[in-house]
DNA sequence: AAGAATCTACTACATTCGTAGAAGAAAGTC
DNA sequence: GACTTTCTTCTACGAATGTAGTAGATTCTT
């Protein structure tokens, strides 16, 4: 399932409310994003032709649900940029949410915990991907 | 400057040599990437005329070498994925380091450092992003 | 019920993308 | 020098993308 920038606008506002009308995924719409309404349909249309989301009527007004995981999507998204534009590395991912200061304290704290526990596992059972 | 995927698997070529005629591009693109001569030749063209990489003619061949920075450009990409794909949270960028497992324990064990050190320079400043 | 507001389905249209082919010029090979 | 290989420049062309407009059907409002 490949999603062009402008499907990932509706994916996400659809992941946020669910299910929703094409006016409720308008108005949700992240904040620089301004579509016709006609736009907004559009691009529910070919979602649904292309079975990422779900059409079902009520009266004249359809309302559409997510027929793909959030969490798979992402992942294959990511997948995708680590492969076409890191060139198969992770260390320019490990960069960015380092250096360039992504993170809360909050989240480096979580993010080491969850390294450390990913480690401890990863000792356990030896594996090495690189 | 935004880049299609086809533009990144030649980008990432020329990263990787440069300078370089569109030959040796051609043949030191991905494993899965198969095009053919003229084909790269267009991409090139099309780089050149978005001032992506320069041409520089040496007899009758081309040299090409990229005008932007590698580092910045997938920083860039890097951060537009956040923004479309994650709708602005790093947290499944995390959760893809680790659950999906991409990293080695190698890897594992640098972040960790690296957090760490940033973890420490976030605290004598004080800063909370989130 | 008449008019206003909203929905849907269809059509449109310029750009960008992926992917070359053709033809002619230049260079290498024997 | 003739033949082969390789380069270059131009042109092409269907699919995907972004971004709606129109017109007719429905529903709400008073």
């Amino acid at each position: 399932m490949k999603l062009s920038e402008a499907e990932w606008q509706i994916m996400n506002a659809l992941w946020r409310k669910n299910p929703a009308t094409a006016r409720e995924i308008m108005d949700s719409l992240n904040g620089d994003v301004r579509w016709a309404y006609t736009t907004v349909k559009t691009m529910l249309t070919r979602l649904a032709a292309k079975k990422a989301v779900a059409e079902t009527k009520r009266g004249n007004t359809s309302f559409y649900t997510p027929l793909v995981d959030q969490r798979n999507a992402r992942r294959n998204a990511l997948q995708n940029v680590v492969d076409r534009v890191l060139d198969g590395a992770v260390a320019p991912l490990m960069s960015f949410l380092i250096e360039d200061r992504k993170l809360s304290d909050r989240e480096r704290k979580e993010l080491i915990r969850m390294l450390r526990d990913a480690d401890r596992k990863g000792e356990s059972d030896g594996r090495d991907t690189q």
